[in-house]
DNA sequence: AAGCTTCCTTACCATGCGGTCAGAATACTG
DNA sequence: CAGTATTCTGACCGCATGGTAAGGAAGCTT
């Protein structure tokens, strides 16, 4: 039984040669990717990166679309691991702006992460039901819920409108960083929490309260 | 002297057909690049949407990615003529308010458009220096400046960075009814607009006024 | 050293791509 | 109706793509 992917019954028969080969290959890939972009990342320019020829890379991967997924999977763990370890225990208001400055400060230390996920829109398989993240705004969502239902924020705030909003702000601090690495992404970060602590804040009394026109 | 493309020397001499075919074309490409993405609209699909031969798509057009760029840019046209008609002589805040309210509404409105625009972040040109509207952030940061000075916003709203953050808002709002037809995007834009009002009004009286921690 | 497994290369294939070319329709104009 | 400019087709080219087949080299285990 000659063995195809190295897989007994659990996931531990990784030899160390295929790990660190996955490993490159998932390294070249991502480079490739923020480099020229999804489309223009063939097979043969990823094994050229590795050194290797296109079957030696298909002979660790069933196929190049495998690759590019482990690289897009590798990439976001690393953003959900950081930003985890900085929300931490954190709740409340304090959390939301942790998760605005880790994000922000990961993307910014990691730029071919940025570019790779920024273009990881459409990919080229038609058939992708998960285009971003796919619980990323309902997290954002029950952050904010928490931090209403801590008192930080005013109770008539929409969870899920406002993690949409801050969501999408994120993306364009981090969007903007790419095409102009001059700017400030953390002063950006820091103008968005406040902003968010101005607008989300508990109405001082003798104030008007309606948040929708 | 057999014509090439037809232009004699003002921007005039354009056939009947010759102009619906290049509208068609235009049409057909929106359509496609909304559905199959950038990468996946070829030419021979673009041929086939329109009923005619890749030659005949090439007869009208110089290359597949002059195609591309003229569907583009038509959407852009649409886009920039709807918003500024919208804003027309408003000023301050109203201006700024009504630039949210008519991006949404216009992208809300034309579906294939904003798929269009949402994926025009690379394109297949790897020599591509306009990766969005040039003059986007610039253009809504000018918004904002004049709503500062014009005193609807206090003075010590950063206009660059916030534009950063509105359009990313903006972004992430129309991206977000991608995903989700369900989305109500005009409440979205109302309580955007809302935490705008909130958070870059000037400040009452004997209240904190520093911007950044 | 034999033998098995792991790891990798060269050569190849089918397909789709953007684009060209010669010439056939089609339409406009005298 | 003749002639010309416009519009289009079908066949073709060179190239890059993802993927496969067959076999050779390297290392571990006995």
């Amino acid at each position: 039984m000659p063995a195809k992917t190295p897989a007994k019954t659990p996931a531990k028969a990784l030899t160390l040669t295929e790990q660190a080969r996955r490993a490159q290959l998932i390294g070249v890939t991502v480079d490739l990717i923020a480099r020229h972009h999804y489309s223009g990342t063939s097979l043969a320019r990823i094994a050229e990166a590795a050194g290797i020829s296109k079957a030696a890379v298909l002979y660790h991967f069933p196929s190049k679309d495998a690759v590019v997924r482990a690289a897009y999977d590798s990439v976001i763990e690393a953003l959900t691991g950081h930003i985890g370890a900085a929300i931490g225990t954190r709740t409340g208001a304090a959390a939301l702006e942790a998760y605005i400055r880790s994000l922000v400060g990961h993307l910014r230390d990691h730029p071919a992460h940025t570019r790779m996920i920024v273009e990881a829109i459409s990919e080229d398989a038609e058939v992708e039901d998960t285009p971003h993240a796919p619980g990323r705004q309902a997290s954002v969502a029950a952050l904010i819920a928490a931090g209403r239902d801590a008192g930080d924020y005013r109770r008539d705030v929409d969870p899920a409108v406002t993690a949409v909003i801050v969501n999408g702000a994120l993306d364009g601090i981090v969007s903007e960083n790419l095409a102009d690495p001059a700017f400030d992404t953390a002063a950006a970060a820091e103008n968005l929490i406040d902003l968010l602590r101005r607008s989300l804040r508990p109405s001082p009394p003798g104030e008007d309260t309606s948040p929708v026109a």
